[in-house]
DNA sequence: GTATCAAACTAACAATTGTTAGTTTTGTTG
DNA sequence: CAACAAAACTAACAATTGTTAGTTTGATAC
């Protein structure tokens, strides 16, 4: 389809908006200003601000979700598994920087379904994440420092690269993950 | 003032309330119904929604340049100045973890004034840790990685706690201290 | 018991919100 | 050119927003 170019603009335009104010505090009309058209016209290409909204979110929480399922089922070390959720979270926050901040800010916004499938989604991927940083410890990788701490401390890491990449201009995605390993796991081991 | 107390009652509900749905997403009728009050009865206490953001992150931000400052004009080496940042982020979010949801996620939606006093507030903090980062390594105190990770990875942590600590029951100040620091500074050793 | 005052109330406002209905414009295809 | 669909428009709606004005309540002090 067509119309779905269309309306990944708006999506687009409404992730640097959300970004910027956060989810509640952008109107229709402010979005429909940013694209130079009516707010009425937002209309022909999305069902509501929700769906602008879910479509942002969901998208996003299922590829951190397939990417740490390829993690978890591959047959690599504890260490060599956090290196690639290191790896996973600055390619996603490289593709898409404005849509993170939806997914970390306005997440409570979703409504029904698709607020019950986003927490299950972020709770199994803390628990997965748990877990390898369990297998680490048990194995001798990984120093056994408090576990939640541990957890805690990388996870809030990855997860706000999205407010601090975009204004690193010199750096790149190979050089970063070589330095963000280096501190995030090289402290731990 | 005995009104001072009255109104700290409302700023603290408000603080709980932003921090569950955001300053945008919270009426003033909310914040009147988790009061047991009516809406038009706030501003006996409270001149506009607008202060209550102010009170609650202003007074945040000044407590973090306090104590920045004291750390600042210390004459202790960098890893001890570093723990002692740990340490005042920590005791800061035991005192007041709903106030920071607001400070790292609205403050944005200050006006005026407020909003460039913060923002000052918030560079300097950032500059401050910064430089103590850079004299650590100049002493070689801190392993040479790329400064601006070592900056980010630790102040997201510390900016993140507000959201993980409230959680977790079993752990004292002292002992969560202890494991930070273990955490986030001997990997950079 | 009357005066006082903080703190609640009712009622209403002007502005803004997301959204709908119906219409016109624009560009492409036969 | 005629036909069609995509995408814009105008106009309006019902609900909700922060806030104000004026009034009543309840406790304390004289």
């Amino acid at each position: 389809m067509k119309q779905e170019s269309r309306k990944q603009e708006i999506v687009n335009a409404a992730a640097i908006l959300f970004k910027e104010k956060g989810y509640s505090a952008v109107t229709m009309r402010d979005l429909a200003t940013a694209m130079g058209i009516k707010a009425a016209s937002l209309y022909n290409h999305i069902q509501s601000k929700q769906e602008i909204l879910s479509t942002i979110i969901i998208e996003l929480a299922e590829e951190f979700t397939t990417g740490m399922n390829q993690i978890v089922n591959s047959d690599h070390s504890a260490i060599q598994k956090l290196e690639n959720i290191i790896s996973l979270h600055i390619d996603v926050t490289l593709r898409n920087s404005d849509g993170l901040a939806s997914l970390n800010n306005d997440w409570m916004h979703l409504e029904e379904d698709n607020l019950l499938y986003f927490e299950k989604m972020r709770n199994d991927y803390e628990e997965n994440f748990r877990q390898i940083v369990i297998s680490g410890v048990n194995t001798n990788e990984i120093k056994p420092n408090n576990i939640e701490i541990i957890v805690f401390s990388t996870l809030s890491t990855l997860r706000t690269l999205y407010l601090w990449y975009p204004k690193q201009k010199n750096i790149e995605a190979d050089m970063l993950k070589k330095d963000m390993i280096s501190v995030l796991l090289k402290g731990l081991v």
